[in-house]
DNA sequence: CAGTGAGCGAGCTTCCGCTTGACTT
């Protein structure tokens, strides 16, 4: 493997900024958010310096009240969080023993106000420490030796700008969360963001439920030249575009095709230039990870977290990617001149005159690059002893992106040959590579484009022969429901959360139960629909996700001293709060909404079950309740072996949901299909839910000998959540 | 593609956005 000689990044050779003679045998200590960044920039620095990490916020709002006087101008009541006084403690007792502080945390929003919260913990521990705020977007030693060499003091309006965003959101949640805790039940939540991301689940959900599929057919064709036999589809029939609406339609076409002359009437030949993608923020990882691994938003952050503290590299510790949370395509000097000399070095050819530039997002906040490999000479096999299979392949698409970004671009050529038949036009196109580019470094993100596609070789006027029709029936596709990839997408295209919390809304959503992932797909559970009619009914323009953006330009506002923070507070509480007693009052409750009475008796007392919703779901407990305390599991189906109950379990390590017999172990049946309350017309076992890309959901017989499918789209049986 | 196994839930919760360990249910 090629062992890192001298790279600007590596900190091998330790570089030292020259001490000011005023700070010459000074101590300074720098305080950055996350320790594996603090400890590359020690290396960065010179002796004087010490560099600890603060783990994100030490300060902020207490958890178990509001924490904002509210007749008080909405002052805010900072404690220092939960668990973090020790490292407060050490950094105050670091800082006293420092004669200057230097505050490096983010440079962003919320690292301003990081900085601004330690500023006032540790001014009132170390008068005589001088501190000050240095701010940089890369982690190169250029850029922190410039940053230490120019100190500054904090943006007082950047911290307002925070302050006020803080304010609200706990505002909202700790209002609207406990309105929920008296109307429906105990334990759930609201807030501007996760409530935002649950409407459009929900906005989704109602627009799959309306949509109504349409048949349709198309119709292809083999057609022979000599010995070769290729495919080709009906694009056009009497000089307009097939509308093949039935069996009948097509059988009619095919009846008077057959026996016609086929020929080539035309040829048309298409270049295509594509250019790399720029190299990924975290939404744009999210997305690709699911996309091409499978990967859940929580999944890709945990392995891409491994990869950025660092692995074991031959006895040396070497953090492999930069920093994952980022909403910036930038890539720092050093990382460009690398790039281009390893592209250089390998496929001279591919390399572009000059380097290849990409727009930062307009709300991006540009604290940090883009995610890149900080070393490209690292490549993907070089790191297989090194990794898990998972960390590998994120780390290969990572690496990938990165070089190909700065490669040149490929092209592609499409050949189109139409054929007429009788009154109707066939087409057979393929695609081929003419100019592979950037594509040569893409192995696993090889996309559809790449595949070498080949086309038949004809000339205008050659005659062909039809051997084979191919009538298809289709059905047209509704609205897909967001997966993990697309609502990260949208969150982020309305501005709606950031890096850091892409995954664990995701996860919040689930945890609430608001929300079920089956099959990648979000669906929203009855739970979250009723939620999000409540909301939506009540506070519409804080669950809308205009509401996000509205707030942000009011912070940019603040953040410009354009406006004061407690007016824009002041502004939304008066009326949000009078709307929240207002439905404090008069709104009904939904306790009994999620409680259904069944007919199933209890096998303790006989009195009928209820179906009740828990932390895990919904179970059955007795009516009779607290007098008898019986629960129970949900059957879903008869067990075909025993006869016994078949219920939701979930597995002991990652907790998928799986089903099996109440008899277990004396029964061992089991299947991770879900079971619909139907039984099989042909053989009267019970039937599960199934799926594929290509069906989406259908109904299927859990016996093995019976072969009977049916689609779910007729009479709409959804999945029950 | 194969393999996947507990039993519980029923009073004090919750927001968003920074960041990583942790110590027992």
């Amino acid at each position: 493997m090629a062992r890192k000689t001298d790279s600007a990044e590596t900190g091998t050779k330790k570089k030292t900024v020259k001490p000011k003679p005023a700070l010459k045998d000074k101590k300074v200590l720098v305080i950055v958010e996350s320790p594996a960044k603090a400890k590359t920039i020690e290396k960065y620095l010179g002796s004087i310096y010490t560099v600890k990490a603060s783990m994100g916020h030490l300060i902020d709002l207490p958890k178990s009240r509001l924490g904002i006087d509210i007749d008080h101008d909405f002052e805010p009541e900072y404690i220092t969080v939960r668990g973090r006084a020790k490292i407060l403690k050490e950094l105050q007792g670091d800082a006293k023993k420092a004669d200057m502080v230097l505050l490096a945390s983010d440079n962003d929003r919320e690292g301003e106000a990081i900085a601004w919260h330690l500023q006032n913990a540790l001014a009132a521990k170390s008068k005589q420490a001088l501190i000050q705020r240095i701010s940089f977007n890369e982690i190169t030693p250029a850029a922190i030796q410039d940053a230490v060499a120019r100190p500054g003091v904090i943006d007082e309006a950047k911290v307002n700008a925070q302050k006020a965003r803080r304010v609200l959101d706990r505002l909202v949640g700790y209002n609207l969360s406990p309105l929920l805790w008296k109307k429906v039940k105990n334990g759930l939540s609201a807030g501007r963001v996760q409530s935002a991301a649950l409407k459009l689940i929900c906005d989704r959900e109602k627009e799959v439920e309306s949509f109504i599929p349409e048949e349709y057919w198309t119709l292809e064709a083999d057609f022979k030249v000599g010995r070769t036999v290729f495919t080709a589809q009906l694009i056009s029939w009497k000089a307009a575009k097939p509308d093949l609406k039935n069996e009948a339609e097509v059988k009619a076409i095919i009846a008077l095709i057959t026996g016609k002359d086929s020929v080539v009437i035309d040829i048309r030949e298409t270049e295509k230039t594509l250019r790399p993608k720029p190299p990924f923020t975290t939404s744009q990882l999210q997305q690709t990870a699911a996309n091409r691994l499978g990967f859940t938003s929580k999944k890709t952050m945990q392995t891409a977290q491994r990869l950025y503290e660092g692995i074991n590299i031959e006895s040396s510790r070497i953090g492999l990617i930069t920093y994952m949370r980022t909403d910036s395509v930038r890539i720092s000097q050093v990382a460009l001149d690398d790039v281009r000399a390893w592209i250089e070095k390998n496929y001279p050819t591919d390399l572009p005159e000059k380097p290849i530039l990409y727009a930062v997002g307009k709300k991006a906040q540009d604290a940090h690059e883009a995610i890149r490999p900080t070393y490209v000479n690292y490549k993907p096999d070089d790191m297989k002893p090194y990794l898990s299979r998972d960390e590998l392949r994120l780390y290969t698409i990572i690496w990938e992106r990165f070089v190909a970004s700065q490669m040149n671009p490929a092209k592609t050529k499409t050949v189109s040959t139409d054929i007429q038949t009788g009154d109707g036009i066939f087409r057979v196109s393929g695609t081929k590579i003419i100019e592979k580019g950037f594509y040569k470094v893409m192995k696993l993100l090889a996309s559809k484009e790449e595949k070498q596609d080949s086309y038949p070789v004809l000339k205008i006027g050659d005659s062909l022969k039809i051997d084979k029709f191919y009538p298809e029936q289709h059905f047209t596709q509704g609205p897909a429901r967001y997966s993990d990839a697309s609502i990260v997408k949208t969150l982020e295209e309305k501005g709606i959360g950031r890096p850091s919390t892409y995954a664990p809304i995701i996860s919040v959503l689930l945890d609430r139960y608001y929300v079920t992932r089956s099959n990648k797909q979000l669906i929203p559970t009855l739970l979250g629909k009723l939620i999000c009619d409540m909301l939506v009914e009540s506070f519409p323009y804080v669950v809308n996700s205009d509401f996000t953006a509205a707030m942000e330009s009011k912070l940019d506002a603040v953040e410009e001293s354009q406006l004061s923070w407690h007016n824009m507070i002041r502004e939304f509480y008066s009326p949000f709060k009078e709307r929240v007693d207002e439905v404090g009052k008069t709104l009904e409750s939904f306790k009994g909404a999620l409680e259904e009475v069944t007919n199933i008796p209890c096998e303790k007392c006989g009195k009928p079950l209820v179906k009740k919703m828990g932390r895990f779901g919904f179970f059955l407990a007795c009516s009779a309740f607290p007098e008898c305390r019986n629960t129970k599991s949900i059957p879903l189906a008869k067990c075909p072996h025993c006869g016994g109950d078949i219920i939701s379990r979930k597995t002991k390590g990652r907790g998928k949901e799986f089903y099996g017999c109440t008899n277990y172990p004396s029964c061992d049946f089991i299947t991770h299909f879900k079971p619909i309350n139907q039984n099989c017309p042909k053989c009267g076992q019970f039937m599960v839910e199934k799926y594929d890309k290509k069906n989406g959901f259908y109904k299927s017989c859990i016996n093995p000998d019976c072969d009977y499918l049916h689609s779910f789209d007729s009479d709409r049986e959804k999945p029950e959540v």
